[in-house]
DNA sequence: CGGTATCCCGGGAGATACTG
DNA sequence: CAGTATCTCCCGGGATACCG
């Protein structure tokens, strides 16, 4: 199969697919939250502490909507004081495959990407 | 290699680089225009027809940025009226492969997604 | 045909203060 | 500890009008 015709997948019914998952995964937090949970458990503190700039309020958003998703599972703990634990669900794992993916692409061109910003910039064409 | 400690790529240096490619794709418009141009060039009146909904401005900005990075090359020839070619670069091909494993997913999961965020919006949780 | 220039609006996202 | 509430700024992105 090439790209020419799997990239239909992208372009699939106006790109309402690719549309669907970039709304989901594409603002600026929600990626990390995933990565970071990907692993053991943590509570709402350590997972702030391990996403350097992240303020409380955003934090709350990403995992709720997480939750609303499905891939992400909130256990609320009876306790004084509350202890809240966030951890990935099944479907939340499949996504790090596909995220890594494009990590990679990024990891792997970035220089290349800069180089072409900078002749760009520079009008050197 | 585990996801655990792939997934280290997407935290790395506290987001930089999923951050970089977001920025780069995570917008509205650039995945569907790169997989709209997966395939022979085409001219700008021809990538807007292609792509419902996007409007003049948003098809110019898109693909000045996809040039500045090098991922779209972009041919004008001196003719009256004038023509302008868009074109995959190699690199630019290169990104299609993460993106359509993102959209699979996309596709995959949708159908479980909207589930659950049918029973969280009921309360049922 | 293939763009710019300008105006405008909604929502993403940070800062800060308060609460069960 | 783990949130909510409120205010505010900023900018992605649509509509429209004009240009080489």
């Amino acid at each position: 199969m090439s790209t020419y015709e799997r990239s239909c997948k992208i372009r699939g019914d106006g790109g309402r697919a690719i549309r669907g998952i970039l709304d989901r995964i594409g603002d600026k937090w929600t990626l990390l939250v995933v990565a970071t949970l990907d692993g053991p458990p943590l509570r709402f503190s350590e997972l702030q502490s391990r996403i350097p700039g992240i303020s409380q309020r955003m934090l709350t958003r990403t995992v709720r909507h997480l939750e609303r998703d499905g891939l992400v599972s909130r256990t609320v703990y009876a306790e004084v004081p509350p202890r809240v634990q966030y951890e990935l669900t099944a479907t939340g794992r499949t996504l790090i495959e596909p995220a890594v993916a494009l990590a990679d692409w990024a990891i792997d061109h970035n220089p290349e990407i800069e180089r072409s910003q900078a002749t760009y910039d520079t009008g050197t064409a």
